[in-house]
DNA sequence: CCACATAGGTTTCATTATGAAACTTGAAAA
DNA sequence: TTTTCAAGTTTCATAATGAAACCTATGTGG
């Protein structure tokens, strides 16, 4: 299956991974959540290549997750920044940070740590539940299909490849 | 910058990436998690090469994050587990699929919806403060150098890579 | 017993993606 | 006037990926 098939599945993850499942695009927006806006800034703090830095940029303002804003007129040069849509990643750079700190450091520990504004306290930032706020991980939870698969089937566009992907999940006949 | 190169920076994200910063690793990690875990019934439900899924397998295996068990004597079968270092990538799935499901979802909705057994409720985890328990996102914490960069300065081994990448973000000098 | 099927791969080869380095462009600083 | 700089683009070699055929050790149906 090729890249720009992967997000026409019905998959919210397979859908995110068309747009930043790559080495780079993460390592780039971190950057940007951390004031590294400009292309050759970004460029350098990472030893990306211009030619890539420049595609994914491209991309990611196609994708509505950052935009260009000018910060010098008359050369015509733009800072990258975050729409709503990008700044909503922060959480999925700040769990795979979590994860790296854990299981890849090295015995010097995390290199970067998170002061939590809101009580003055160094945070390790965990998922919870949005209705009891106990901690949710894959023990007590259980995945069930959605609307956005059972809408599909009651009107029968559910397609070949979903269905693939789904039943071996879900036994997507019993909607 | 090479692939292999990355994961010796001192950086949790570079490191992560580089063992899931691909299109389909963290999709195969998440059939795994939904208990689709032998080689044929993962690669027919995703639509991945025999080739790449071997490949990814392997290497997951490698870095700690499955394990392999015997499921067929005679056949020498194996299934893909989780070990712990995989079980912990679950918060890093589902933030990604939270984002997924809120930005890149088709007008019927969430594909996948997940159930929270201590409460009994559709759950949309957020990214909560280890400390005082209110959500996380950008504007509320603050990045600090932590002891994997301190402790690197003091002994003078920080490295040109690291040097480059962190100068941006903090005045390494005033440690 | 023979032909065929099945799971879990490996091999080969064409296509894409990526990296390295040189080149471009327009403005400004020495 | 020459040089520098930011922000790219172009070119070309190398690496990663996809598609399809092949392999191997069982197991199954006739």
């Amino acid at each position: 299956m090729r890249w720009d098939d992967i997000n026409s599945q019905t998959c919210s993850l397979a859908r995110s991974m068309s747009i930043f499942g790559d080495r780079w695009t993460l390592l780039i927006l971190r950057q940007i959540f951390m004031r590294v806006r400009r292309f050759s800034d970004i460029q350098q703090s990472l030893g990306v290549t211009k030619h890539r830095l420049s595609d994914r940029l491209t991309r990611l303002v196609e994708s509505g997750v950052i935009y260009k804003e000018l910060y010098d007129k008359s050369h015509q040069r733009f800072e990258y920044k975050l729409t709503d849509k990008g700044l909503d990643l922060y959480p999925v750079i700040i769990t795979i940070i979590q994860w790296g700190d854990k299981w890849e450091a090295d015995e010097d520990g995390a290199p970067i740590e998170y002061l939590h504004k809101d009580c003055g306290k160094l945070s390790r930032p965990k998922l919870c539940c949005s209705e009891c706020g106990n901690e949710v991980h894959t023990k007590n939870t259980i995945p069930q299909l959605g609307p956005g698969i059972t809408n599909k089937l009651k009107r029968g566009e559910f397609n070949h490849t979903d269905t693939k992907f789904y039943s071996k999940i879900f036994d997507t006949n019993k909607v």
